[in-house]
DNA sequence: TAACTAATGCAACATTGTTGCATTTAGAGA
DNA sequence: TCTCTAAATGCAACAATGTTGCATTAGTTA
């Protein structure tokens, strides 16, 4: 994605543009997949670790990315759709762990699903997903 | 469940039968829903932090109970079907955070998935999702 | 360019989870 | 029931992860 482009997402949350926050975007967009924390720490070294945390924050709270939870302990994240409001996330995808090469992705759900039960109403979910990535699995035939 | 329920579940899977066992069992058991780890600690403050952790840790290996990943920060635990099998779990349910109370409930799926996209293999998958818990919404009525 | 507010860096702290080691205890066999 | 051994426990120390306060710097608007 072109750095105008970012900025212009930073614009339209009316969140101030800085190097930090465009580096973060970058190295999360650049990245295939989403990225881990750790990671995310590695490539911008220079950046204060707290500074990366609030970073991160303000990101989150303008929808600008999201979290794609899957394992346990660390924590990914990704670039938000366009369509994406700060705090209503419309990820209709499955956040999709490699067991091979542990990378997470984000993939599109291609089913509707009834997850009401009994008198329990459901308003959001996330599908966190395992199993062989189109990579790995091409590799081994 | 009867404690001599549990001490059959932990014989089943040769781990010995110890009062700390028995506590954290009877406290995940009793608890409506998925109960916190900070809710465990509270509950069983007289068990060495480290105690409960690796506690935890060998009931999680031996299958008798499972994590409910659902909020980002704590983790939850519930005890497992008897069906479930040491490293295999088979939970096919989702795992439910009510908005409203917090409570994190395990509820049974009650369609097939078809989750594979292009090449990749799903092999596992959970489910997490969020609204308003059976009890919560019958009380607004 | 000036002024205001948000963002940053640093220090300190809080929470969560882990490792090593000495001691105690559950369970198997005599 | 007693003895023995490995597993479980408690404690101390450490490691990783995330948070708060505060002084300084930098983006944005007028």
């Amino acid at each position: 994605m072109r750095e105008e482009d970012l900025k212009q997402r930073l614009r339209a949350r009316n969140l101030r543009i800085t190097p930090n926050r465009l580096d973060l975007l970058t190295a999360v967009d650049r990245f295939v997949g989403a990225i881990p924390h750790t990671k995310l720490q590695a490539d911008l070294a220079s950046m204060d670790r707290v500074t990366l945390y609030r970073t991160i924050n303000s990101l989150l709270e303008g929808g600008l990315i999201h979290r794609a939870s899957a394992n346990e302990q660390e924590t990914y994240y990704a670039l938000c759709e366009d369509a994406c409001l700060a705090d209503a996330h419309q990820h209709q995808h499955i956040h999709f762990k490699c067991e091979n090469c542990s990378k997470i992705y984000c993939l599109p759900l291609q089913q509707d699903l009834h997850l009401n039960t009994g008198g329990f109403k459901v308003k959001a979910f996330e599908i966190l997903a395992s199993g062989q990535c189109e990579a790995c699995a091409s590799q081994e035939k």
